[in-house]
DNA sequence: AGCACGCCGACT
DNA sequence: GTCGGCGTGCTC
């Protein structure tokens, strides 16, 4: 007897073979079955979807192909994953099988079916030493214990909104443990932002979770590892196997057939929003998945995104998630930093340290603690020029500045990679005077060794200043390498992006400062000042954790423009201030989260043809009778030049898709895709290389 | 996206 | 005479 079965392969997010496709099978195979299928002139890796029956075939049976092979020994995915996978691709205007297939680890879909069966006889190694000792647990604060008890008592979704050094970890340790000690098959994911934090997020449930469920209980997922590795722990969550799954957003896709809670540290991370292929936000999407899975969604920031802080006002209000509460840091009777801030107006020009912030940096050392220095822009100069003609060291194929790297003296440009040596003398004016303007980490770096050269040790050897980046940490294990002579204590003074503001735990750092941050101030992206102060809040969370310091320790922030207000909430650690005046401006000003957005972007060798292309399908759109879905309530706007409008000679132009109603948006977006596909059909879309929607845009 | 087919320049 | 450049077109 035959099976016809709809099935979903890798393909192409806007061909014509978008939908599942129809094969035939001799064995009866349930929806959610792994298999393989002829495909053009390949053979690749299929998800079942649906079985057919053979009245609702939509092409003759002598056209339709039968499958290789089953993959045996993995159970189908269940029905909730499938539904996750349909929300996600629906949700973000992308094919089923797009989302569905990157949703699996990638050596499957390599493997062929025996290979996969010569893997799966490989017995999991390190099997089950059980019931070993529970490590002692240090006692609970008050705020945690009542966190805990509400997250125990309520449905959720949860927001724990607890200050840097409240104990969130600890929180989320405690519920992660309630659950599988009441239920004995359920499992746990708890996503961080970055692959950075994932192996002190692992030592930890390690630590505190192998040795009463086993090594294997506890896996790790995100796309630092290798194939092999993340195919096991993929099977290890699949097969129920791991009970805890510790990852980045890839993570909120994986099969967790038991799954029961889902953490989201950080929240507000712009990590959490995939930024190419289906965009879309894990922290969203965990949302929506504990919904339909019955898991509960505990979602934890110090400074949570304004939608999760909207979303969490009281129920009285319209909120529908459940605020948790812990202010206070834990030790040192809960001092948070004071924050200092240095009116940069009443410096000489161009001044870079303040005199103030130099000698309270010098002052530290000397007492034997550490100080960090954040500057978010890495490289010696973000532009070179000439002090003769108007050349700058522009990127000839991206509409950006190549960034000066003094350290290998090149010039490399951040958006495409394209990398000179620099020249000796102006390419344009042949004057050998070329200077670097503005600076960037490394600069930063050379300057502050200059000034605090003389600064002792209190044992009287000379400081030691090091710089943590992207371009430091380039190379596996270079992270860690630093990391560690950080807390060895081998730094005195630490420079660095971002990078070193997030979740690393410095214990003998008692001072932080952020020489320059006003570019997120005026910002065009009204997002900017969320994630500054977001920063600042992280940056000031990592001065004195090491309860004996918290009381001396400091943030400082050098800034033109103090008395805005953002620094004055900053300066009270008030996030609720800064929050209820950001959320006033959004409402006012109609921005997300009180109305809802999409992108459409485009992509051609030209600015006309992707504007073209856009305005082309707005148009068709206006011209439809009857109107698309949800036309009436969506606005859309004009096609612009994206921020940085051309990379590797690749113009780049968007639409902004703005409805008070997600709902609208939403049905305006399935209903539109039909006709921009249309369009790049049809003149208006000659020459375009691609498009693609955002939907919940991060910057607009 | 792959991977074919298809039609024009520099190599053994 | 081939190897190979990437332009267009198809995949149940």
């Amino acid at each position: 007897m035959i099976h016809w079965l709809s099935v979903l392969v890798q393909t192409p997010a806007h061909s014509a073979v978008a939908g599942p496709l129809t094969y035939q099978s001799e064995l009866p195979l349930a929806a959610g079955s792994l298999v393989r299928v002829p495909f053009g002139t390949r053979e690749v890796l299929g998800v079942v979807w649906d079985t057919l029956d053979a009245a609702s075939l939509d092409r003759p049976e002598s056209e339709i192909r039968a499958i290789t092979a089953v993959l045996e020994g993995v159970a189908p995915l269940t029905q909730a994953w499938r539904q996750l996978v349909h929300f996600a691709a629906s949700y973000y205007q992308r094919s089923l099988g797009e989302v569905a297939l990157a949703a699996l680890p990638p050596q499957l879909r390599d493997l062929s079916a025996a290979q996969l069966a010569r893997r799966l006889k490989r017995p999991a190694s390190g099997a089950t030493d059980n019931i070993t000792n529970t490590p002692d647990l240090i006692a609970l604060s008050e705020e945690q214990t009542r966190a805990i008890a509400r997250f125990d008592a309520e449905t959720g979704p949860f927001l724990l909104f607890g200050a840097t050094g409240s104990g969130k970890t600890e929180v989320y340790l405690r519920c992660v443990q309630a659950l599988l000690e009441r239920d004995a098959t359920a499992q746990a994911l708890v996503m961080v932002p970055e692959i950075n934090l994932t192996p002190q997020l692992e030592a930890l449930f390690r630590a505190r979770f192998a040795g009463r469920y086993g090594e294997a209980a506890v896996v790790s997922l995100h796309s630092g590892m290798t194939n092999p590795q993340r195919l096991k722990s993929w099977l290890a969550a699949h097969g129920g196997v791991a009970r805890i799954v510790l990852g980045t957003r890839m993570a909120v896709l994986a099969s967790l057939p038991r799954l029961r809670l889902i953490v989201v540290d950080e929240e507000h991370d712009p990590s959490y929003k995939q930024q190419e292929g289906a965009r879309y936000s894990a922290r969203d999407l965990a949302v929506y998945r504990g919904r339909l899975e019955g898991a509960k969604v505990l979602l934890g920031s110090a400074t949570p995104s304004l939608e999760s802080w909207h979303h969490s006002r009281p129920a009285a209000e319209g909120g529908r998630y459940q605020r948790l509460e812990m202010p206070s840091r834990i030790g040192a009777g809960g001092t948070l930093p004071r924050v200092r801030l240095v009116d940069m107006n009443l410096q000489p020009k161009n001044t870079v340290f303040s005199p103030q912030l130099l000698s309270a940096i010098a002052e530290r050392v000397a007492r034997g603690e550490q100080a960090m220095v954040f500057l978010n822009r890495r490289g010696y100069a973000p532009v070179l020029a000439c002090s003769s003609c108007d050349w700058k060291s522009e990127c000839p194929h991206c509409s950006a500045y190549r960034v000066f790297h003094k350290i290998d003296r090149t010039l490399r440009c951040h958006h495409c990679g394209f990398t000179e040596r620099v020249p000796r003398a102006c390419p344009s004016c042949g004057n050998v005077d070329i200077a670097p303007l503005g600076r960037g980490t490394e600069r930063l770096e050379e300057h502050l060794a200059e000034l605090l050269t003389g600064v002792r040790r209190p044992d009287g050897t000379a400081l030691c200043i090091a710089r943590i980046d992207a371009d430091t940490t380039r190379h596996k294990g270079a992270l860690e390498y630093q990391l560690a002579q950080v807390h060895a204590g081998e730094v005195d003074v630490l420079v660095g992006t971002q990078m070193i503001a997030k979740g690393h735990d410095f214990r003998r750092i008692t001072l932080v400062a952020a020489v320059n941050p006003d570019g997120a101030l005026f910002s065009a992206d009204f997002r900017a000042p969320e994630r500054l102060f977001s920063l600042l809040m992280q940056a000031a969370g990592r001065a004195g954790r090491d309860a004996a310091q918290s009381a001396a320790s400091e943030m400082w922030i050098q800034t033109l423009h103090p008395q805005h207000p953002m620094f004055a909430a900053l300066r009270r650690h008030d996030y609720a201030a800064f929050a209820a005046g950001q959320l006033r401006e959004r409402e006012q000003a109609g921005l997300p989260p009180f109305s809802y957005a999409a992108l459409v972007r485009a992509e051609a060798r030209t600015q006309e043809v992707a504007q073209g292309f856009l305005n082309a399908a707005s148009a068709a759109a206006s011209a439809m009778e009857p109107p698309l879905e949800g036309y009436a309530q969506v606005t859309l706007f004009p096609a612009v030049p994206m921020t940085i409008q051309r990379i590797a000679n690749v113009e780049r132009a968007q639409m902004l898709i703005e409805s008070p109603s997600r709902a609208a948006l939403q049905r305006f977006l399935s209903a539109w895709h039909a006709v921009l596909q249309a369009t790049r059909q049809q003149p208006g879309g000659k020459g375009l290389i691609r498009w693609a929607v955002d939907v919940d845009p991060l910057a607009i």
